[in-house]
DNA sequence: CTTTCAGACCTTTTT
DNA sequence: GGTCTGAAAG
């Protein structure tokens, strides 16, 4: 099929043509010409020389609902690249185009190259997360839905002092019964939310343990609901609810939207859920001009309520689909190719792929069993001096795992051996207490009524417990303190020092001229005493201060910072992010989740041990033992040249009291053609 | 009211 | 090994 000849539809979807659709001139003559002219040699790129016949199609097939099934590593990220400089050669202005990606780092880097394709044009295609773009867009239109367009942004640990909060207001302590902790409670709302489910059939068919406290769960989530309502803030789940409720709700706006994003591309369609999925259908609208690229085999992200329905259903829901598939591999060679196969090959439901590959030869994945813990660091250290030996950088060797904790022996092991390596995945820099604390300081500038801040940083304040907070919230939130100069006075009257010194030092800060950098170092200064208070480890949090600086000062605006900070923040953990630049080769320590879109000539996967990985919480449902294996899928297609996975025996699990000595039962029956099995003990 | 302290609890994955 | 909660002391 091809967009040159015929586009499906062309001729009964009028909308979609801007013809019939009064604009500004210079526009409508710009997409007009170019539209009835495709393939007229104007390209530069020689496109058919560039890719294969499947990437082809996906380049030229531009109208229309289009499902692309990339199977890993088969030039998704090239596909996609050369598809944006193709509408852009074709005519279609780059501020028409939207490219939805997972994180913004992938959406920056194929405008970059776009960008190198086709010149800078490529730059001012809107890119980015459902997550930021939903943000940018409300930002504009937040009146419509009654909020504040300075509204904050919660992160998971903010929602859960709210409910934290609210949960003592109602008076629902864990006091007689069970109540789930905050957490729980959070995931619980979060669920509900993002698949579209009532709370109730969420806690029924996931929490069963708390099915007598559902009243309370509900009625806490209403509080909740209205708590951020009434302050102007939003969490992660609102940003997506809200953008769907303005599109929903508000027709004109809808129809502004749809006019500017008229070629909607979504990558990793996979781990969309319910309320992204809503988004790109309404904004598509009667265009359904959308491309959306995913492997079902790929999905890994159910917990946060991405559904691989979507992926699956997308011809059922956009009739008349063109769906593409592409199947040669490009990153691994058969024998790495062949073991990923073996370990989808018994999943229950996918897109049937046939994966190939010209990469013939080259060594066979290693299964290897050690003894403990520490042998199994010691094997991953030793393998990766010697693959540096033979001149493998260090940055294309990479160790995934399946939770982060995993990596803690073998970064003892690592720093005793002195190779440099940067963590990837769980805990941020940005979550660290300290980090959280200036941040918060900064929302109040941004926002007044942003309560959960001010509650966090009067907290802070000596002689100022829960109650001495809220009686200062309460004066903020009517007006009778402000940050003007009365209004700091006023505060000064409330006797205590610290609330004064704190008022004193916002009050300065409140002038929108004063730089952002400046207002960081002023505020460090603030904080820095508070800090060497409360926590015994003064000096390496001060380091993580010094560090904050610095990305604050490549901002100008804290807008623009602070909604960074809480949808794109830095991914690094905490002890890297402090050394980067210092050397430029280093291992990579990754998440399965972190190291999703990534690829490495050599990977290692740790702990590949059942309890571990599955993790033993998933062993309970068929569905979540299918996200596992998928999760094994992404992790072992990672590799280009070399596959090592290894699992300790006879460890001692607290979790069940058991000790665990079975391999995952993800490679156990793999068998020993595809696999070589290795045993490491001690000497 | 705030702070401190001791015991209970449980740990995926991320926007 | 860390966070979270509740009770008692300041």
């Amino acid at each position: 099929m091809n967009a040159e000849q015929d586009p499906p539809q062309s001729s009964d979807d009028t909308s979609r043509l801007p013809a019939e659709r009064p604009q500004s001139p210079a526009r409508k003559t710009f997409v007009l010409k170019r539209q009835k002219d495709v393939s007229a040699p104007t390209f530069r790129i020689r496109y058919a020389d560039e890719l294969n016949a499947a990437q082809l199609a996906v380049v030229e097939n531009i109208e229309g609902p289009v499902l692309v099934i990339a199977g890993a590593g088969t030039g998704k990220t090239r596909t996609l690249t050369y598809r944006v400089a193709r509408m852009i050669e074709m005519g279609i202005p780059p501020g028409h185009i939207l490219l939805l990606t997972f994180t913004r780092k992938a959406a920056q880097e194929m405008l970059r190259r776009a960008s190198m394709l086709v010149g800078p044009r490529a730059e001012q295609v809107e890119g980015g997360t459902f997550h930021s773009f939903a943000n940018r867009t409300l930002r504009h239109h937040a009146q419509r839905l009654g909020y504040n367009p300075s509204f904050n942004i919660l992160d998971q640990g903010d929602c859960e002092d709210v409910v934290n909060l609210l949960r003592t207001r109602l008076g629902l302590e864990a006091k007689k019964r069970r109540f789930p902790r905050k957490q729980t409670i959070v995931s619980m709302i979060s669920s509900s939310i993002n698949r579209m489910t009532p709370l109730r059939e969420i806690v029924e068919a996931e929490y069963p343990q708390y099915r007598n406290e559902i009243e309370e769960i509900e009625s806490l989530a209403r509080a909740y609901q209205d708590y951020k309502r009434a302050h102007d803030l939003m969490d992660y789940d609102d940003l997506l609810v809200n953008m769907v409720m303005l599109l929903e709700k508000h027709p004109d706006v809808r129809e502004r939207l749809a006019d500017m994003h008229r070629f909607i591309m979504v990558d990793e369609y996979q781990d969309t859920n319910k309320l992204q999925h809503e988004i790109v259908h309404r904004l598509s609208g009667t265009r359904r001009n959308v491309m959306v690229v995913g492997d079902d085999s790929q999905s890994i992200y159910s917990f946060r309520g991405a559904n691989f329905r979507n992926i699956m259903d997308f011809p059922e829901d956009f009739p008349g689909t063109t769906v593409i598939t592409l199947e040669e591999n490009y990153r691994s060679t058969q024998p790495i190719l062949t073991f990923t196969n073996e370990v989808l090959r018994s999943a229950a439901e996918k897109y049937e792929k046939h994966l190939f590959t010209r990469r013939v030869g080259g060594d066979l994945p290693m299964i290897v069993s050690t003894m403990n813990e520490t042998l199994q660091s010691q094997f991953v250290v030793q393998r990766v001096l010697e693959l540096r030996e033979e001149g493998v950088e260090l940055n294309d060797m990479a160790v995934l795992f399946r939770s982060s904790f995993h990596s803690f022996d073998l970064e003892i092991e690592l720093n005793k051996a002195n190779i440099p390596y940067i963590k990837m995945g769980g805990f941020k820099f940005i979550e660290t207490a300290h980090v959280k604390d200036l941040v918060a300081h900064l929302r109040v500038l941004h926002n007044m009524r942003d309560v959960v801040s001010w509650n966090r940083i009067l907290l802070l304040l000596e002689g100022v417990g829960p109650r001495g907070a809220q009686r200062v919230i309460d004066a903020i939130i009517d007006g009778s303190i402000t940050l003007s100069h009365d209004g700091i006075e006023r505060a000064r009257g409330l006797g205590n020092q610290a609330v004064a010194r704190l008022f004193e030092t916002l009050g300065a800060l409140v002038d929108e001229h004063i730089p952002l950098p400046e207002k960081v170092d002023l505020l460090v200064g603030y904080y820095r005493p508070i800090m060497k208070r409360k926590y015994d480890d003064y000096t390496k949090r001060l380091k993580d201060i010094e560090v904050f600086a610095e990305i604050a000062g490549r901002y100008r605006s804290l807008n623009s910072f602070l909604s960074d900070m809480a949808l794109e923040p830095p991914n690094e953990s905490v002890t890297d992010i402090g050394e980067s630049g210092s050397e430029d080769e280093k291992l990579v320590l990754s998440t399965i989740h972190s190291a999703k879109g990534l690829e490495w000539s050599s990977v290692f996967l740790i702990w590949a041990l059942d309890g571990f990985f599955p993790a033993a919480r998933s062993v309970g449902s068929h569905e979540s033992i299918e996200e596992e294996r998928r999760l094994m899928y992404v992790a072992t297609t990672r590799a280009k040249d070399r596959l090592a996975i290894s699992y300790p025996v006879n460890i001692y699990d607290r979790d069940s009291g058991m000790v665990l000595s079975k391999p995952s039962r993800f490679i156990e029956t793999i068998p020993e053609e595809i696999a070589e099995r290795w045993v490491v003990a001690e000497e």
